[in-house]
DNA sequence: CTTCCAACATACCAACTAGTGTGTATCTTC
DNA sequence: GAAGATACACACTAGTTGGTATGTTGGAAG
C-alpha cells in the first residue's frame, strides 16, 4: 500500500492554494472570494493558508503571477515563440478559444480580474497590466517577424495591431460572458479569423 | 427666504439613491458597494433607503435599469436614432468618448457591472444584457438605414458589424482601464473610425 | 536520539455590513 | 381637523469573514 494517507508536502499544499483560489476568484472575483470556501477546495486548513501566504491580498497576487500569467504563456506566449507563420499561429489560437459553456459563462480570468481590481489595488492592476502587455508584446513580435520573412503586410504596425487584436478578442468574450450565448464569441471567432487573413500578404 | 431647509421629497430622495449606489457601485464594483458609504454620498439615512427599495440588490436593479440603461440612451440610441448618416453619428460618438484621469480609471460602466455579475445573479445578467442588445440593436438599425439610403457598404451584415463595434470599444476601455494609459483608448478610437470610414460607400 | 524549525491544525476574535424594529414627523384625504 | 398613510430617523442585531494566537506534528540535521 503506497501512499494510504497524504504525507506533508509543503509545495503541494501551496499549488493546491493556489488552484483552488484562482478558481474561487474565476468564480466570484477578487473581493467576492471566501477564504472558507478556498480552504474547503484546497482541502487545507486556515493555518496552512496563513503560513504559505501572509494574507488574502498575497494570495490573490500570487495568483496572478503564478497561475493567470501561465495560462497566458501556455496558450498564446509559447505558440507565437515557437511559430513559424504567425498568421497561422494566431488563427489556431483564436480558433482553439473554448466555447463551452462554463468557459463563455466565466470570460476571461485575466480581464475579469483586470476590471476589478483594476482601479481599487496598484498591486493588482500593476501586476495584471504587465500580463497584458507580454501577450501584446509576443503577438506584436510574431506580427514583426512575419513582417520581414514576407508573411505579413508591412503597412501595420505591429504593437498597434496586436493591441486591436486583443481589445477585440477579450471584448467578444465580455459580450458572449454577459449574453451567455456562444454565438456571439463565435461570431468573434470568425471576425478574427478573418482579419488576420487579411494581414497576410498574398 | 425660500426653502431654507430641504423639504420632504421622496422623488428626489431616490433619484439621490440611484446617482450615490450608481457612483458607488462604478467606484467598488457591486458586491464592494457598501450601502453605509451610498448613504453618505446620498446624504439619507438607512430608514430612507430601505423604504423606497427592498433590498441592496433591489437598489442594484434599479441603478442598472434607470441609470445605466439611461446612460446608454443617451450617448448612443437618441443620437443614432436622430442621425441622417449613421456613419457620422457613431464616429461622432466614438470620439466623443472621454479620455480623463477618471474615465480612464473606471472603464465602462455598463461593462464593468456585467462582468462582475453575469455569473453570479441572472437578474442583473438579463437587465444588463437588455442594454447590451438595445445598444447593439440601435446601431444594427442606424447600419441598415444607411445601407439604404446608399450611405453604408451592403455587404456587411447589420447586426454582426453592430456586435463586433461594440465588442472592440468595450475591449480597448477594459485595456485602457487596466493600463491607466489614455494612449491605448486613443488608439481604439482611431482604429474604430477608420473602421468605421471604410463601410462608407464611396 | 535529541533538537529545532518548518508545516501545519484549531479555536477564537474583531470588524464590518446588510437588514430590522420601533418611533416620529409630514403629507394627503375626507 | 382628524385619521390614516407616507416618508423618513436611529439604534440595534445577526451573520459573515479576514486574520490571529496557540498548540501540535513531522522531518531533517548534528
Amino acid at each position: 500500500m503506497l501512499e494510504a494517507k497524504a504525507k506533508r508536502n509543503p509545495q503541494l499544499t501551496r499549488e493546491r492554494l493556489l488552484g483552488a483560489g484562482f478558481l474561487e476568484i474565476y468564480h466570484s472575483g477578487y473581493q467576492g472570494a471566501d477564504l472558507g470556501k478556498i480552504l474547503l477546495r484546497a482541502e487545507v486548513t486556515k493555518g496552512a493558508l496563513y503560513h504559505h501566504f501572509d494574507s488574502k491580498e498575497a494570495l490573490g497576487y500570487a495568483v496572478v503571477d503564478e497561475v493567470i500569467a501561465k495560462v497566458t504563456r501556455d496558450k498564446w506566449l509559447d505558440p507565437l515563440a515557437q511559430a513559424a507563420d504567425p498568421l497561422v499561429a494566431l488563427i489556431r489560437i483564436v480558433q482553439a478559444t473554448s466555447l463551452s459553456e462554463a468557459d463563455v459563462r466565466g470570460g476571461c480570468p485575466l480581464n475579469n480580474l483586470a476590471q476589478e481590481m483594476s482601479p481599487l489595488d496598484e498591486g493588482f492592476r500593476a501586476r495584471l497590466a504587465a500580463v497584458f502587455l507580454a501577450w501584446r508584446t509576443a503577438i506584436a513580435h510574431a506580427l514583426k517577424a512575419g513582417q520581414k520573412q514576407g508573411l505579413v503586410q508591412t503597412g501595420i504596425d505591429p504593437m498597434d495591431t496586436a493591441t486591436l487584436l486583443v481589445a477585440t478578442y477579450e471584448g467578444y468574450i465580455s459580450l458572449a460572458k454577459n449574453s451567455q450565448d456562444p454565438r456571439i464569441l463565435q461570431a468573434g471567432k470568425r471576425h478574427l479569423t478573418r482579419y488576420l487573413e487579411s494581414l497576410r500578404v498574398s
